[in-house]
DNA sequence: CTAGGATCCTGTCAGC
DNA sequence: TGCTGACAGGATCCTA
């Protein structure tokens, strides 16, 4: 679930709220989302939170780490003792507003001011205790490639052309290749540039490269910039369903729904084994013929 | 090596 | 109502 932007938002979020709270103790509810061992973070203090990607690196004292990756349904709850304060981030669900622990909750931290819940439906995400003098080898953190924002033109069109036969779209999905986008930007940013998702990476031209990158860049700045407000206004839904998605996406989710640049109706596709969408008239598979 | 598909897991929703 | 299959804001492993 979350990308960039939803990880930065948190990451923002709790710096807020845990930065120089001790971990006074953990509680495992589900054994495969923890990895390594607890007793060796219970006691320390978060001295900074830090992101690589769409994981988070708490560094705690003791020279220890732990990484944290919400995967497809991972959520970041903090809840201050006295409703005092809260925060919520990662997929959206009604587990933001309900009583904590639910049946989804994986790990509980109990901080000196509050508890940190880590929820997640599928137990595709997961914590890592890693020394923090080895955070930069971990296997995941250690091949990201750089971000949008430290990426030129040029550079981003050579790593397409490192795989010309494969789909744009699977291309841009691909953390080595690029970091940050996920599913719902990969789209976004394809209909910003009005890229088909289909096409092989090997197609694009210096040009699209250049404004694929842009709109990149473009609409994961329009979420983060809009992200706090987007965790707030989703628990102050008060019941109704968090649809903050809608506030800047063009196309994810909007099949049925004209485009706003040219009426045609978006549609939904299946590209690189996921869930696409696409408005068919601003995004041709076929490349036209130079000279319009 | 590449590209594409299956897979981890739980929950929800559409269709019968 | 109950069942079934498809699908899901990610990343890795396996196969051809």
């Amino acid at each position: 679930m979350p990308e960039l932007p939803e990880v930065e938002t948190i990451r923002r979020g709790l710096c807020g709220f845990c930065l120089q709270q001790k971990i006074k103790h953990i509680t495992v509810k589900c054994d495969k989302s923890f990895i390594g061992p607890q007793e060796v973070i219970e006691g320390q203090y978060i001295t900074n939170i830090r992101r690589f990607g769409k994981a988070l690196v708490f560094d705690l004292t003791g020279n220890v780490s732990m990484m944290i990756h919400l995967r497809m349904t991972g959520q970041l709850i903090y809840r201050e003792k006295g409703q005092k304060a809260s925060f919520a981030g990662g997929h959206p669900t009604d587990s933001f507003l309900h009583e904590l622990p639910d049946k989804q909750t994986r790990v509980i931290f109990e901080l000196s001011k509050g508890t940190l819940f880590f929820n997640d439906q599928r137990k595709f995400g997961f914590v890592k205790v890693i020394p923090t003098a080895e955070i930069e080898e971990d296997s995941f953190i250690k091949k990201l490639a750089p971000e949008p924002w430290d990426m030129d033109d040029l550079d981003f069109y050579h790593r397409l052309q490192k795989h010309p036969n494969s789909c744009v779209k699977a291309v841009i999905l691909d953390q080595a290749i690029v970091c940050g986008l996920g599913n719902i930007y990969a789209d976004e940013a394809l209909y910003y540039a009005k890229i088909h998702p289909a096409r092989p990476a090997g197609s694009i031209t210096k040009k699209e490269a250049g404004l694929l990158l842009e709109g990149a860049k473009v609409v994961m700045e329009a979420s983060i910039n809009s992200g706090g407000s987007t965790m707030a206004t989703y628990v102050k839904a008060d019941g109704t369903k968090g649809d903050y998605l809608r506030l800047f996406a063009k196309v994810f989710r909007r099949e049925g729904e004209p485009c706003e640049r040219c009426g045609c109706e978006i549609e939904k596709i299946r590209v690189a084994g996921r869930g696409t969408h696409i408005c068919p008239h601003c995004q041709l598979k076929k490349t036209r013929k130079a000279g319009k």
